[in-house]
DNA sequence: TCATTAACACGGG
DNA sequence: CCCGTGTTAATGA
């Protein structure tokens, strides 16, 4: 994400030209829900301004936080989804106000072809998701909450350009998938031990970003 | 041992 | 008053 500024930088003119003529561009507002569970996949979206969230729910319902999407990366799984018509695994909340473009799912398979700028583009996304879902898996499976906890405080940080991170205990709980009372605990810890301030719905960390 | 659930008090907006 | 926060006690994996 951090190497394609503009999408003129990464799709040829042509290709351009139809993303903006067959493309849609869709807002939604923030908590809104993108994409459910079980739903069909017509449109590949591939967000121009904003964030969104993809949580993955297990057998039992509890949902995770798998990563964030963010300007001019768009999401693989949908992409597969739309290919072979599939239903969607994945939720996806917009963490604040989006705005993108949502390809229709015939146009993808003819500009794979048509468009190298598209293939690598596509190739790339895949490549990405790929890599941090090995991330997310990484933390979810081999580190404590506590490091978890740290991992997502500084994605937060990442993702804003800010060192101080509004946010409810309720809701940091919820995206890690565990109960407010350790968020709370261990953010109280982490500020015991200097690395961040707390106050009402606000963090301030205390480490570089 | 550590997370979860429920319950409660406190305080700011 | 409602919500977010900080804590505790009981229970479970």
């Amino acid at each position: 994400m951090e190497a394609a500024k503009r999408l003129q930088d990464i799709f040829e003119p042509a290709l351009l030209e139809e993303m903006q003529l067959y493309g849609e561009v869709k807002y939604f507002k923030e908590g809104e829900i993108i994409m459910d569970y079980g739903k069909y996949i017509r449109m590949m979206p591939l967000i121009i301004t904003g964030t969104i969230k993809v949580y993955r729910m297990d057998e039992t319902g509890k949902e995770i936080l798998l990563y964030y999407l963010s300007s001019y990366e768009s999401c693989s799984m949908a992409y597969s989804c739309c290919v072979e018509a599939r239903k969607s695994e994945v939720k996806a909340i917009a963490e604040d106000d989006v705005e993108l473009l949502a390809i229709p799912h015939h146009k993808l398979d003819e500009w794979l072809c048509k468009y190298p700028g598209w293939k690598n583009y596509i190739m790339r996304g895949f490549n990405e998701r790929f890599l941090e879902l090995l991330r997310s898996i990484e933390t979810i499976a081999f580190k404590k909450l506590d490091e978890r906890l740290i991992a997502y405080l500084r994605e937060k940080q990442r993702l804003s350009g800010s060192s101080v991170i509004k946010v409810s205990h309720g809701t940091i709980a919820d995206e890690l998938a565990t109960s407010r009372v350790v968020i709370s605990r261990l953010l109280k810890q982490l500020e015991n031990d200097g690395q961040i301030l707390l106050y009402r719905n606000e963090i301030k960390l205390m480490f570089k970003g």
